[in-house]
DNA sequence: TCAAAAAAGGGTGTTTTTCCTGTCCTAGTT
DNA sequence: AACTAGGACAGGAAAAACACCCTTTTTTGA
């Protein structure tokens, strides 16, 4: 019987390589390439067939694993992706499962909990560790839902602010008057319930908006 | 021929398992066991023998890299420490060196390199990756060594700065006049090469004087 | 297609930060 | 005793950040 095919899109060489080395043992499985991040994934793509499965890392250089997924929802809609990386925080799962991942496993997972994974999503469609379940409910009950109001031009403003820039040049980088950026800004006090720029900036580290 | 037995501390099960699967398939190495933090280690060394050679994790929960790394410096002097870890910051690679790492490894190496780091370390003692290298190098060249100069007083005020207090509530908490925070203050302008608050927060981060 | 909402920009005044220069005191040196 | 270095602190000015309230332009969706 023909194996299932499965690629890696991760930046950390050993750790797919070894995962690789993992998966090539399951009966039904069987790694077919890996790429350390999408744009790789894209070009590779355009030479090989899509594989059934696509193991994603997150943070990823280059392109990160959310808009990734987001491309492969578009152009490789039967292609199965399910997260693997190490962040349990709320806003990326919900990022991810909006994008289109139909599994979000830890890393901290093992071997038999990833076959199991990969088995599930083959049979049914998708695979949901316990954490996921548990901030979609949250999710939907209302609880601690927050950042997912943020704005393209807020996320990019909040990455600006994470810099020895004045608000002049940071309006200037972002081609808008010195005013609009107050405006942005005061809007984010109220919003993120800080009280000033250093606010902002520890918000946007905390939430991986950015990173150092 | 015995192989050499190398132990894998890392809280990443799959990570692990993955790794060992590797490791098991060069010809002069096998796993003999993992662990999920230094805590589990030294309970582990109370009834196995110790390994040759000890794969490290640096960040981990209960016992971290740096401390469990030292701890077997004192009790397992014989046991050679690699770090292999994601984080490629000057003051993480300083302080496991220092703790008494014999080698340090980025996450993104690939099996190839893994195997001769290892086999280096048998032969020789020791294997650096360039990072590791270059660090050092800039580390007694005197550049960027810098935060290693930082008195007690600068760390403890670069943690206040990492919050929304103005000056004048951090000199409050200092019990300084605000005048001596601005001294404190522009100090560390010069000598961290920075412009503003701002800047000094996200050294602070970086540094993981202050961490979110 | 037209009204409503959202985004962008503006005016003005206060507070905080930043950047100078310079004094006083203490401790260690010679 | 004079000399030096560094920490704590001050005054004052200029720049940036913050606050509040208001107008114009763009988007949007009913």
């Amino acid at each position: 019987m023909e194996k299932y095919s499965i690629a890696i899109i991760e930046d950390h060489t050993l750790l797919s390589e070894a995962i690789a080395e993992v998966i090539n043992k399951f009966d039904l499985f069987k790694v077919d390439f890996l790429c350390k991040n999408g744009a790789e994934l894209i070009e590779t793509l355009k030479t090989k067939s899509a594989p059934k499965i696509i193991l994603m890392d997150v943070n990823m250089p280059i392109m990160n694993g959310i808009e990734t997924t987001k491309w492969l929802s578009e152009n490789y809609p039967d292609v199965y992706v399910i997260a693997l990386t190490v962040e349990e925080d709320e806003s990326t799962i919900l990022k991810m499962i909006r994008a289109g991942a139909k599994g979000y496993l830890l890393k901290d997972v093992d071997k038999k909990t990833l076959e199991i994974a990969l088995i599930k999503t083959i049979e049914t469609g998708f695979y949901h560790s316990n954490i996921v379940v548990d901030v979609l409910v949250n999710s939907i009950t209302g609880k601690s839902n927050t950042k997912e109001a943020l704005k393209d031009t807020e996320i990019e403003f909040l990455k600006l602010l994470c810099s020895e820039m004045t608000y002049k040049e940071i309006a200037n980088k972002m081609n808008l008057s010195p005013k609009t950026i107050d405006g942005y800004r005061d809007n984010l006090f109220v919003k993120l319930d800080v009280k000033n720029r250093i606010g902002l900036v520890i918000y946007a580290i905390k939430n991986k908006i950015f990173t150092c």
